[in-house]
DNA sequence: ATTTTATAATACCTTATGGTTGCATGTCAA
DNA sequence: TTGACATGCAACCATAAGGTATTATAAAAT
């Protein structure tokens, strides 16, 4: 989280709940940090981190208004996710045709 | 990866890229730990470790052959993180829909 | 019976991760 | 112009993650 990584990708930044949670609540509508953090039994300096980790992956991004900045998901960035969990929607058939091959011999 | 967590989820066994290949190369044929660890240039153990991170997330399993021990993808399990991304969809749709009304205004 | 192969188990190391607190700075409202 | 509010930043901390190397054990093959 110390972010010493120069890069997080897609995959690395939804292994967390936090952050999870964190791009459904901005899913429904943008929100600065403030809003966000209130939704956290953390700290705010926390979700701060959780959202420069969302921000590397390009999931988010932020734009200042007066004193506030307002973050904005990304929702096409999941695509990433779902371009890797096609390769395997292959495999996925196989098995339900295995399946529905064994049912129809009982 | 010291196994001290009692519990690996779906989306933390995804993060790492070797796990993510590992399951791409059982997604194939299941494999032994030593055809699997052939495929990486980190160390026999080091596999494992990940491999055990997997079978927490009961994105595999495995069972022993004489002295094999043999890896089985369960790609069903990948459907956890299918319907998380569900949830965006709408979020998805919506974009798409916008843009849409912004090039027919055009 | 001995060697080879496949896996298991342990100890150890470095860096990343997720969190904290405290203090500084910029902005809006009285 | 003085608070109050929103964010920024630095230092620090404990544990998890990803890796190594070494030694032990079980099963095949010679």
């Amino acid at each position: 989280m110390t972010q010493l990584a120069e890069k997080y990708d897609v995959f690395q930044a939804i292994a967390d709940p936090t952050r999870r949670h964190v791009l459904q609540l901005l899913a429904a509508s943008d929100k600065p940090i403030t809003h966000i953090s209130e939704h956290f039994a953390i700290s705010r300096t926390a979700v701060v981190k959780h959202l420069k980790i969302l921000e590397q992956a390009e999931l988010v991004s932020a734009k200042k208004k007066g004193r506030e900045k307002i973050y904005t998901l990304h929702v096409e960035r999941l695509k990433e996710i779902e371009d890797w969990l096609q390769y395997f929607d292959l495999f996925w058939d196989n098995k339900l045709a295995q399946l529905q091959n064994f049912v129809e011999k009982e």
